[in-house]
Order: C-alpha cells, then sequence, then structure tokens
DNA sequence: GTATATGCAAAGGTTTTGCACAGCC
DNA sequence: GGCTGTGCAAAACCTTTGCATATAC
C-alpha cells in the first residue's frame, strides 16, 4: 500500500511509522494542513497556518518536516513562476500553464497531456513528468489579442 | 533588426541606446560576460564573476541590469531545479530535461519539441515555450536501471 | 546641466544549521 | 532510557530598496 494524505492522515503517520520516524504534534499539524489546502502552497505561508493552529511551531521544524515528508513521496514540490510550492503526492495530476504575456496561471488535468508525455517519451527517451515545472508561455487569449508592448 | 548579444555587443549597445538608456562601464562589463557564458548563470555567480574584471562592481548594479536586459529581451531567465539562470536571449534555443531520479540534466534542442507544442497549441490553445522551465521526468538510463530506491 | 545609473548600506525574506532540551517509543 | 525531533538563535543566502553621489549625454 501506498501511503497517500487521501486515503487519510492515519494511513501516511502508519507509513511514517514504518520507516522508523517519529510522530509528533508538529507533523500532525503538517500533514493536517496539507490536507486542508486544495492547491500548492509555499513553505513560509504553510509555516505561517501551521504556527496559528499550533502556537509555537517553528520554522525550522516546518522545513524539516517538508524535507522529510518529500523524501518519503508523500509530498511533491513544484515549480512555478514564483518559487516552490508543495502539495499532496496523489495531487500532482495538474499542469501550470503560465503566461509570460499576462501573468495568468491556468490549470490542466496531467492526464490531458500523457499523449504528449508518451509521444515525447517515445522520440527522446526521456518521460517527462509535466507537473514538476510549470510550463512557460503565451496563453490562447493573449495569443489572439492584438500585440501589446509588455 | 533585433539586438541580439550574438551580433555582436555594439549592436544590443546600440538598441539600449535606442531605448534612452545609459551606456556605462557596468553595463558593458555585465554584457560582455554573458556573451563569455557559454550556457546559463545565475545571478550571484554573475555577479561575482563581473567583479572580479570590474572591481567595484555592485551587486545591486548586477541585478538591476539584469532586470533590465530581460525586460528589453536582449536577455532571458530560466527556471531550473534549483533556481533562476540567465542568458543569452537568442540561446534560449535549448530545453532542459531534469530527470528526479539522478539528478542528471539533458539538454535538448527546442526545434525538436516544436512537433510537441504545436500539439499542445492546437489541442488547449497554449503556446508552449518549454525553454523558460525545465522539464522534470526520469531519464532514459534511469528508466532502463533496476528500479532502485532512491 | 540634468536626468539617469551606481555605490553603499540597510532591510527583507527565505532557508539552513548547531546545539541543548524535550518528548516519543 | 535512549535516540529522534524540536525550539531557539544565529547565520547564510539571495535579492531589493532608499538615498546621496557620480557620471553619461
Amino acid at each position: 500500500m501506498k501511503a497517500e494524505l487521501s486515503s487519510g492522515l492515519e494511513a501516511v503517520i502508519e507509513a511514517l511509522r514504518i520507516a522508523g520516524c517519529r510522530i509528533t504534534p508538529q507533523r500532525r499539524a503538517v500533514l493536517a494542513e496539507l490536507v486542508e489546502q486544495r492547491g500548492h502552497i509555499n513553505p513560509a505561508e504553510l509555516s505561517e497556518q501551521v504556527a496559528e493552529k499550533l502556537p509555537g511551531m517553528n520554522a525550522a521544524t516546518v522545513y524539516r518536516t517538508l524535507w522529510l515528508l518529500d523524501e518519503l513521496g508523500i509530498l511533491t514540490h513544484t515549480h512555478l513562476e514564483d518559487g516552490v510550492m508543495y502539495h499532496q503526492s496523489e495531487r500532482a495530476d495538474h499542469v501550470h500553464l503560465s503566461c509570460s504575456r499576462c501573468g495568468s496561471s491556468e490549470v490542466l488535468e496531467a492526464k490531458d497531456l500523457t499523449p504528449l508525455a508518451r509521444l515525447m517519451q517515445q522520440r527522446h527517451g526521456f518521460a517527462p513528468d509535466f507537473t514538476h515545472f510549470a510550463i512557460g508561455g503565451v496563453c490562447a487569449r493573449c495569443r489572439a489579442a492584438p500585440e501589446k508592448m509588455r
């Protein structure tokens, strides 16, 4: 069984235990916050959120916990235009399209790009995971709009 | 004519002048260093390099210069696993494939991905520029190798 | 001469690290 | 009780900003 946050906090906690890690209130708090978060969140913001609910919670601990959970595959990070974001691994199911002209960001289901991914793998041997970095480019609206200066 | 570093420093300098910018030794130094650099370089490192050749050169000036040149389209930045890198715009012709398993990074000519880009544009309306972010995934060697723990 | 660019210094923000103590198992 | 994890504080980085001065034009 793979530990996924969606299968419930307890499943992940069990996985942590099996990995020889200790279950602390701090780790529970980080996990709980990540479950509540629908989208991505950066470490700094997450740190604030968690601290609200578990006073005394230290930023260093948040960073260490994120590192651990990422290492165990429970979390994933994604690189967007403005930095690194964390989210539940099983929610690494969408791709960010980041428009360089208007700055907007749309989201695509990862599976919509599987044909492309497969093609790329066949042609270049590299099996891409388009969820790990955003994809830059120009969105449909900006392409349609008359060219403006930026 | 578009100002490109490869057309020579002087062409870019002329473009700067036309844009109403002043030509300072500092700006020349940054441009010169970027011409010498084959690949990508991050602002901090670039700052060091330039300071070696133009003593007194200040980091703040480097950042301001990079911002300006990026704004003018002479430079481009790319997001790799370990941060932002700058390079000459006309060298934004390659895509970084970053293997999440072994950490290696291969490079692909951007034009090798144009069919994919076109396909994506047709299907999703978004015209991707795969050079602006790296593409994460698993390289051919790691896919072939027996699954190891990470 | 005037407007722009630079240097300096300081602040801002994020992330990492060392170490003593606390607390999970 | 022993070892892992945490808090605290400091440091390490990277980047930005304000302001007086220097300088390109």
